[in-house]
DNA sequence: CGTCCACGTCTAC
DNA sequence: TAGACCTGGACGG
């Protein structure tokens, strides 16, 4: 769940668990792992962190000892204190556990002095994440949504020439030079929020938040002059209207809130957060995939700058009651339709496919519908799947609401299997070689 | 057992 | 703008 909130609830986790704590030896890092080790090794140590955006910072620091003057200090031992910066990836949090417990997938651990000892570990399941010894935060990241505010407000809107704004407004979202905090869900979420199209231009979206703070600062002298008149309703001159850079910074914190009685990633936590979603993962939504591949959430129309073969990936639309719910002129309409579940699509012959997929596109349909779906696809019609969605995927979630399903993946329970082993798939093994399929594409540009 | 999908970057054509 | 990088859960056959 590592989007901003997360990090930041991470740093506090860390701060809650090793306050007092005095740790001690080396930071002992897994085999597998293709991150750097970390060249600290002390006595006595102490762990402190904090995020900004979408990293968060350890700060190693040797504990002072009275005798230390005379105990002659061993060049392995650290004397002056160590940052290290993590990014968390997919998968990436952190947890704090015995030394029997030490989660799978734990690739970086630091052990406390006590007697059975118990470690604070870095666990990353899929190992996108990373860690930087002496390391500061990452230069070309923004100003943090959630505790930069003002200066991450004035980034975006002193800079609305980059052409990182020509982009629709949710993938400009995800740019971490002017939104470092924001990931997938919190971008549907925000512009669910405002109901803005996501594929509009950024810019024109940015343009108008800066026409209003000038408008803002022009109303309060009129105000000062006027007095109290009766303009109330109007102008929202009363309580700030949320504009969409607020949004960037208030709903990361209703997340933030949401967790602080106990960080537990991997655990059913989660579903408290999906409960909370209104949009991203809910069945009734829409969701198709950006430019960049990733899956957008949104309701009603998608906007202007919707990818040309853009077909809807999973529209939920097990709730055909709508229909006029969201009036959205065509949008949604269209894209639902265009179900016409044209092919089947046996699969296999993936390894032709390649070649002929150049000329057929159409037929060639079987290879990995998804991935033809996406991109190459010029037919409008191929939905194919939506179907598999309908029934399924709601129907686990919790109880909750009700107004929100939640998708359906992992939700509590599961855990109970224990393994401790740090097993990880060596590299040498690795069975399946490519299969490019997989959904995630990288991200953003510039 | 195979396919698709995942809360994110990175880096090569 | 395509992959690459990874593991694992949900689903479908």
């Amino acid at each position: 769940m590592p989007e901003g909130p997360e990090l930041h609830l991470a740093s506090l986790f860390v701060n809650r668990m090793c306050e007092g704590l005095v740790f001690s030896g080396a930071v002992e890092k897994s085999e597998v792992n293709k991150n750097p080790e970390v060249p600290f090794c002390c006595d006595a140590y102490c762990i402190k962190a904090q995020s900004r955006g979408k990293e968060v910072r350890l700060t190693l620091t040797p504990i002072k000892n009275d005798d230390d003057g005379k105990r002659k200090v061993s060049k392995h031992h650290s004397q002056q204190p160590m940052d290290v910066v993590f990014r968390f990836g997919m998968s990436g949090f952190f947890r704090f556990t015995s030394v029997e417990d030490l989660p799978k997938h734990a690739h970086l651990r630091f052990y406390t002095n006590e007697n059975p000892r118990r470690v604070l570990s870095f666990v990353d399941t899929r190992r996108f994440g990373s860690w930087h010894p002496n390391g500061t935060w990452q230069k070309d990241r923004g100003p943090c949504v959630m505790f930069e505010y003002e200066s991450f407000r004035e980034n975006v809107l002193s800079n609305l020439s980059d052409k990182a704004f020509d982009k629709p407004i949710c993938e400009a979202l995800l740019n971490q030079k002017y939104f470092n905090g924001i990931g997938n869900y919190l971008r549907a979420e925000i512009l669910f929020r405002l109901q803005i199209p996501p594929f509009t231009k950024a810019r024109t979206v940015l343009e108008g938040i800066e026409l209003k703070d000038k408008d803002k600062k022009e109303i309060k002298k009129e105000i000062t002059v006027l007095e109290k008149t009766d303009r109330a309703g109007k102008k929202g001159v009363k309580v700030e209207t949320p504009d969409l850079l607020s949004l960037c910074h208030d709903v990361p914190f209703e997340v933030v809130k949401l967790g602080e009685n106990g960080y537990a990633p991997a655990k059913g936590e989660y579903s408290v957060l999906q409960a909370w979603m209104q949009c991203y993962s809910v069945d009734g939504m829409n969701s198709i995939s950006d430019h960049n591949g990733r899956t957008i959430w949104f309701k009603g129309d998608p906007g202007p700058m919707v990818p040309k073969d853009a077909k809807s990936r999973k529209m939920k639309w097990k709730i055909q009651k709508d229909d006029d719910y969201t009036d959205s002129k065509k949008a949604k309409k269209t894209r639902t339709d265009s179900t016409a579940i044209k092919k089947p699509a046996k699969k296999k012959d993936n390894i032709k496919v390649k070649k002929e997929s150049a000329t057929s596109k159409a037929q060639s349909g079987s290879k990995r519908q998804k991935k033809v779906t996406k991109r190459v696809s010029t037919e409008p019609a191929d939905e194919t799947k939506k179907l598999k969605e309908q029934g399924k995927r709601s129907s686990k979630v919790p109880p909750r609401t009700g107004t929100n399903k939640i998708k359906g993946q992992r939700v509590k329970e599961v855990i109970k299997t224990k393994r401790n082993s740090v097993t990880c798939r060596k590299s040498a093994t690795k069975a399946k070689p490519q299969r490019k399929s997989s959904g995630t594409r990288r991200g953003r540009s510039r």
